[in-house]
DNA sequence: TTGCGTGCAAAGGTTTTGCATGGCA
DNA sequence: TGCCATGCAAAACCTTTGCACGCAA
């Protein structure tokens, strides 16, 4: 749609990245990050001006694990199909790690929502909070 | 559990507050303005912090809509058993509405997440996102 | 040359925290 | 009296925006 017209060696620099870390999550900080250390400028408003247009396009999903750390984003490739990947999030609240979830059984729940409810899931914006095996182990140890 | 072992005049009136608007979704914000019309002194902080202590006591559930928006928060009831209400919430990222929604095979989800995942969901914090029927309808008349 | 892309710094908004005071038991 | 609750203001946090400059085409 409106690509940038203009090929700059920060916009090849953040694609390359993006293309390095395909599949994973990460923040905004962590691009930061990244090119600092490499002592490689790349100003944070830029960051977030290229990930907010990928996200547009499509290529590039988002997610607010909780309101008050840094939103999530992952590179899900080239700008095709946003949903192409089905997946879904797991928020830990005792430990606070994020389990990245590919299961057909969950994915039924979305046909399910659709056709008993009328409500379609948006599973790039849904996160399914609850306690890891580990945190309940934990807990459970501890007396619950 | 840490109860507020001291009854004040906010916490009451806070609670007042709640109980009135059991069921609906507010933010702080909401509550700071109610009590700011009726020129009844409430700090921002204290409220706050007695919604962050209702949250973790389990009669008060907390949603982030949007990272740039305010969070939202459902008074669920009393607090007594965190979890004997069995509903989970969707949220129409269209229109806004929250849906309860009471459903058992969402319920078989937890179970499903339990066993084979060793994950325990926890229904009073996850909400899940996506477009509600009206919306949904409206969206395909414009084109989607 | 044109005008988009960049980057710094400041603003934006929500939530948290420090600290002195007030109020419950 | 002892200690928690309160509230103001400032801080913290992530993200966006204003503006001048640089650079691609």
């Amino acid at each position: 749609m409106n690509k940038s017209p203009y090929k700059t060696r920060q916009q090849e620099q953040l694609l390359s990245y993006l293309e390095e870390h395909k599949g994973e999550h990460f923040t905004a900080e962590d691009v930061r990050l990244h090119f600092a250390q490499k002592e490689i400028s790349l100003g944070t408003a830029t960051i977030y001006r290229h990930l907010e247009r990928l996200v547009g396009e499509g290529c590039l999903n988002k997610y607010v694990i909780d309101e008050h750390s840094a939103a999530c984003f992952e590179y899900t490739g080239g700008c095709k199909g946003p949903q192409e990947e089905q997946h879904f999030h797991l928020k830990c609240e005792g430990c606070g790690c994020l389990i990245h979830l590919e299961c057909d059984e969950l994915c039924q729940i979305r046909a399910h929502l659709l056709k008993s409810h009328g409500f379609e899931l948006n599973p790039l914006r849904t996160v399914f909070y609850g306690l890891c095996a580990d945190c309940r182990q934990k807990a459970s140890e501890t007396g619950d």
